[in-house]
RNA sequence: GCCGCUAUGGCGGAACUGGCAGACGCAAGGGACUUAAAAUCCCUCGGUGGAAACACUGUACCGGUUCGAUUCCGGUUAGCGGCACCA
């Protein structure tokens, strides 16, 4: 009796969308499941096998959610916006938008032949103007709120795409998109203050269950650190600001940085006896890229700022400026004071340009290397803080330098402000007009959404203008404000915009009148568990979380942060154990594997591949390994037998099954689970038959991870009223997850030498006895005496002889 | 350099809270069925010695704690991911 995947998957697909048995019920009075994956975006290439992974996972957990009577909204919808379809449309003189909804055609059609319960009456999209009205929207609040705004400035530009880079989306100074080289640009560009939230984005962190890793890198990213800013007076009259970590070692501080860009060197350029060398010097760093600048970092380069010196605040002694690029303009106040002795990179710059080495800590040779370590010095050559640990050090001088007004503590973040615009086409078009007398007007909000005009070229030009500048009809409006004229923003939001919100829109999906009703937002936030991957920890899942907090602190949602619980799953590479790519040859099409073995032995393999979050190459064996288990369930059926009910003999093994898959499902262990699974199939074909209820407990058990056929035998096999994705998931009693019987290991001295079948509650005098009593080891003990005994209740007896 | 993670058979991987290392699957070898092959079923399967019972040994490496360590602690090595002149 062969499995027929081909007429049995297609089969319950139709079935389940003709019931709308996955449609989750705003307004339900069942307790609330809501299940997130990160949309996709519909590229060209179609689906990828490593896209079941989660969208498996996170079935199988909705699927049993169901069975456990909650109400599951497990929703699906397509990042559409994105350069590819751009790039394809410039090539093909095609319009993006129809390139992208053949691409989510065909990525719908793929992702449900894998019968993943996804709500398709939720569906989304972020080029539908009925979505994107509310990105607008959002923005708006934003802008309104004084955390959008303009302005001129450096930014990273990538060379190929033509257009303005998150530092997010820089990646080893390339651009983390097409690899292409980025430069420096100065341009306006929209910012979005999220810097404003960092203190927030780090704290919050402790209220929800993320893994480790990902908080530990968010924090990272943010970079909080805690010191001082030092106000130091110069021969010039100006105060030139610093900010340091290690206000304890200001006596150390021999001279000065500043970084190429800091407004000082203007200011100062008619004292500057040497304003040549320092324009070349300035000239030459803004020529260089992100990458050449880390690159040189190995070397340190700089010049003096002749004519002009500082004065340390503590030893009231003359000492240098030096501009150089490894200080850097946009962390902190762009200079800082240099400690040669206890910092790395001030020790090079002082060894080169033969400058003084004080040592203010004790505890290494600060001729030979910098002496960084925070722990073991004490302060030397310090005045108030000589004989001082460094904690102890930094705590006196920043009460010090507040009583005296040269300095306060202080806090830095590494987080930079968002990079909002971008110069393309396939975007939300940005809802501002700039109007000559008014400056920047919000476009009210009774006009949004603000469509995308149909444009001829899609060509991004080189002077850095979005294609949508050439489009004078829809640029040239009238200011909201005045109602003289004014022109239309022409840039564009980031990919990341549409994904900010996304999962809210779920919620509510076809409202007309806010992004979603507060009775479903109350109803269903926050998300319970989103599966994504790492590669958007410190982009999409940081972003997100912003936006999040801003709508709370709007009263527009009801929690503090968006998801309760994030997971992230590994890779799926190639049989070669290398990235799937398409030069490689190794990639697998998910569509030759449904097509040869089924949804379901596809769904279990991902699951089984290995641990859920870690990488794991494909296997074409190892695929086989599950479509062999499927026959094997398939031909539990020739096995039903007359009797009735779980039978005594394998009660156990189904009860810790149902234990084993109930635990390892809510942990990402599926597969353990399955494994579990396997083991209960080699019970139950070991004894050589099978009751009815026996049968129907199996399939519910599996129905969440192969749910196409375990309809088919809850239908074929009459197991119970309805389908199977109605039923109620098994329960366990954990007294009858124990057997009668168990084997105990003896050791001797820590080594195993016999094992002993005893009753399960057996007490300890009772296993002691029995061991000493066994042949084997009455011999390994004769002529010994016993100086230790231990008993693990139903493991082991060791005894310590000597 | 900093932060985080990982290391177990031929392979993917199991092992709860310190208690039988290698579950489950794959591959391989042997056998049954077959004219033959595929499929299926049965047996073996970390290493060394042994016909076998069994013994010794084994979870990257060195050391420690413990009756007992894949698990805990200290150190080393290798690999992966993130950040990186962030003062």
């Amino acid at each position: 009796m062969k499995y027929d995947h081909k007429t049995v998957e297609p089969k319950w697909q139709k079935k389940w969308e003709e019931k709308g048995v996955f449609y989750a019920e705003n307004g339900s009075r069942k307790p609330k499941y809501y299940a997130l994956i990160e949309f996709p975006y519909p590229s060209g290439q179609g689906l990828h096998v490593g896209h079941p992974r989660p969208y498996t996972a996170l079935d199988i957990v909705a699927r049993k959610r169901r069975l456990q009577g909650y109400n599951v909204l497990y929703p699906i919808g397509w990042d559409a916006f994105g350069l590819p379809a751009e790039n394809y449309a410039i090539k093909n003189h095609a319009h993006p938008r129809e390139f992208t909804e053949k691409n989510i055609a065909h990525f719908k059609q793929q992702i449900q032949s894998l019968g993943i319960s996804f709500d398709w009456s939720r569906e989304i999209s972020t080029i539908d103007p009925d979505y994107y009205k509310w990105t607008q929207w959002i923005f708006l609040q934003l802008y309104k709120k004084g955390l959008a705004y303009k302005k001129e400035m450096n930014v990273n530009w990538c060379t190929s795409c033509k257009c303005v880079l998150a530092n997010e989306e820089v990646v080893n100074g390339v651009c983390e998109r097409c690899g292409s080289e980025v430069v420096h640009k100065v341009k306006s560009q929209w910012m979005l203050k999220i810097t404003e939230y960092a203190q927030r984005l780090i704290d919050d962190l402790d209220l929800v269950d993320y893994p480790e890793r990902v908080k530990a890198q968010q924090k990272n990213w943010i970079g909080r650190s805690t010191g001082a800013e030092v106000d130091f007076d110069t021969t010039a009259g100006d105060k030139l600001t610093v900010y340091t970590t290690r206000p304890d070692t200001l006596y150390g501080a021999t001279y000065m940085v500043i970084s190429p860009e800091h407004p000082f060197v203007e200011k100062w350029a008619d004292k500057l006896t040497n304003l040549a060398a320092v324009r070349e010097y300035q000239d030459q760093a803004a020529k260089k890229s992100d990458f050449e600048r880390t690159e040189m970092a190995k070397e340190k380069t700089g010049v003096r700022l002749e004519g002009v010196s500082a004065i340390n605040p503590l030893t009231k002694k003359e000492i240098p400026i030096f501009v150089s690029d490894y200080v850097l303009v946009s962390y902190g106040t762009g200079a800082i004071m240099a400690v040669p002795a206890h910092d790395t990179r001030d020790w090079e710059f002082a060894r080169k340009f033969h400058l003084p080495i004080i040592e203010v800590v004790k505890g290494g040779n600060v001729q030979e290397e910098a002496f960084t370590d925070c722990e073991t010095g004490v302060m030397v050559n310090s005045g108030i803080l000589d004989g001082l640990t460094v904690e102890e050090a930094k705590k006196r001088i920043t009460e010090h330098l507040e009583e005296t007004g040269i300095g306060h503590a202080k806090v830095n973040f590494k987080l930079r402000d968002w990079v909002f615009s971008r110069q393309r086409y396939w975007g939300e078009p940005i809802p501002m007009v700039y109007c000559e007398k008014c400056g920047w007007v919000p476009l009210p909000e009774s006009e949004l959404p603000l469509t995308l005009p149909e444009v001829e070229s899609y060509e991004p030009t080189d002077n850095g203008e979005s294609p949508l500048a050439h489009m004078t009809d829809w640029v040239n409006t009238t200011c909201p404000h005045c109602g003289g004229p004014a022109k239309r923003e022409t840039d564009t939001m980031p990919q990341w915009a549409g994904s900010s919100w996304y999962f809210l829109r779920y919620m509510d999906p076809h409202n007309d009148k806010a992004f979603a009703s507060k009775e479903a937002l109350d109803y269903w936030a926050p998300v319970d568990w989103y599966n994504g991957g790492m590669e958007h920890t410190t982009l999409h899942l940081l972003y997100s979380r912003f936006w999040y907090k801003f709508l709370y602190d709007l009263g527009a949602v009801p929690t503090p942060e968006p998801y309760a619980k994030r997971t992230s799953h590994g890779m799926i590479l190639g049989e070669d154990g290398q990235k799937m790519s398409k030069s490689r040859g190794n990639v697998i099409n998910p569509d030759d594997v449904v097509d040869e073995y089924g949804a379901d032995t596809m769904r279990l393999y991902e699951m089984f591949i290995g641990d859920f979050e870690k990488t794991a190459p494909w296997s074409s064996a190892g695929i086989k390994g599950c479509r062999r288990f499927v026959e094997r369930f398939w031909n539990l059926q020739s096995l039903l037998c007359g009797e009735k009910g779980i039978r005594p003999d394998v009660e156990s093994a189904f009860h810790k099954a149902i234990k084993k898959v109930s635990e390892d499902t809510e942990t990402l262990k599926f597969n353990t689970a399955i494994a579990a699974l396997m083991t209960l199939m080699n019970v139950v074909t070991e004894k050589g038959s099978i009751t009815k209820e026996e049968l129907a407990v199996f399939t519910l058990l599996l129905n969440p991870f192969a749910p196409h056929i375990t309809e088919e035998m809850w239908e074929i096999c009459s197991l119970g009223d309805g389908m199977a994705a109605e039923q109620s998931w098994p329960a366990y009693d954990e007294a009858k997850c124990k057997e009668d019987t168990v084997e105990i290991v003896v050791q001797v001295c820590g080594k195993v030498r016999a094992r002993l079948n005893v009753p399960a509650g057996i007490s300890k005098e009772d296993a002691l006895r029995l061991a000493k009593e066994e042949e084997k080891i009455r011999g390994e003990i004769a002529g010994k005496s016993v100086v230790k005994e231990i008993y693990v209740p139903g493991k082991l007896v060791n005894l310590v002889v000597k």
